[in-house]
DNA sequence: CCTTGCGCTTCGATTATCGAAGCATCATAG
DNA sequence: CTATGATGCTTCGATAATCGAAGCGCAAGG
């Protein structure tokens, strides 16, 4: 059986607060959940084309991903597949300084010392 | 063994390509660590007391995390605890409108139908 | 009928996380 | 010196999350 989406309000994995942040931070904090909804910002798929785009995921994750996802308003399914909700766009849109500051990391954390591979 | 902490330019958990917003979002989806970051933005904590803010956590996965995160240069052990950096500090800032969004996701799913601990 | 693609499920194997116990160290007290 | 309690951190068996190949039911095409 499912535990279910996260939702605001009720207390998640991680936190007993059940402030929205941390419902939020949950449900992302799923393997693929942040990956999935950056590929469908990026243009609608199916289930098999969004398991494809994803590096061949789990087909059972992924249906357990689309449900949460689902269940959280993010994303909905269509004709054209599955696309994100406006709810779902706006949290692609909150995660853009996520984006502007990995890169600063990236030149912070210096070109690969190490073991970089390549 | 550890697999080491995830950083930009090198593949990562969930995807091949290296590219930074990847590396840091293989890096945050990994339990407790947003939370560790945040609690840390609210003050310094020494192991112990991190590990019950975080609501009794495993103590190896904050080990494990701790190491994770000061490898990626967003934490340090001082005299009075661990810490965040500029680069850790400026991460959680990056995170804010993740919360703004979260309230609104709030609104969204509604006032909590059922058994909402508000 | 046969094949192809679809959304999605099943289930055994692998990996991540849990959590209680313990180790080594330091400080304070007796 | 011993004892006690705090620290940072590790170990390891148990549980939960994820993997991934196979397959189901359905619809369309040949």
């Amino acid at each position: 059986m499912e535990a279910g989406a996260p939702r605001p309000g009720v207390p998640v994995r991680g936190s007993e607060s059940g402030r929205p942040v941390m419902a939020a931070l949950d449900l992302l904090g799923r393997r693929w959940t942040m990956r999935i909804l950056w590929e469908l910002s990026q243009a609608p798929a199916g289930f098999r084309e969004l398991q494809r785009r994803c590096e061949r995921m789990s087909s059972s994750v992924l249906s357990t991903r689309i449900e949460e996802l689902s269940g959280a308003r993010l994303l909905a399914l269509h004709d054209d597949g599955y696309h994100l909700t406006q709810l779902g766009q706006d949290l692609v849109e909150a995660l853009n300084p996520l984006a502007d500051w990995s890169r600063r990391w990236a030149e912070e954390m210096g070109p690969v010392t190490g073991e970089g591979r390549e």
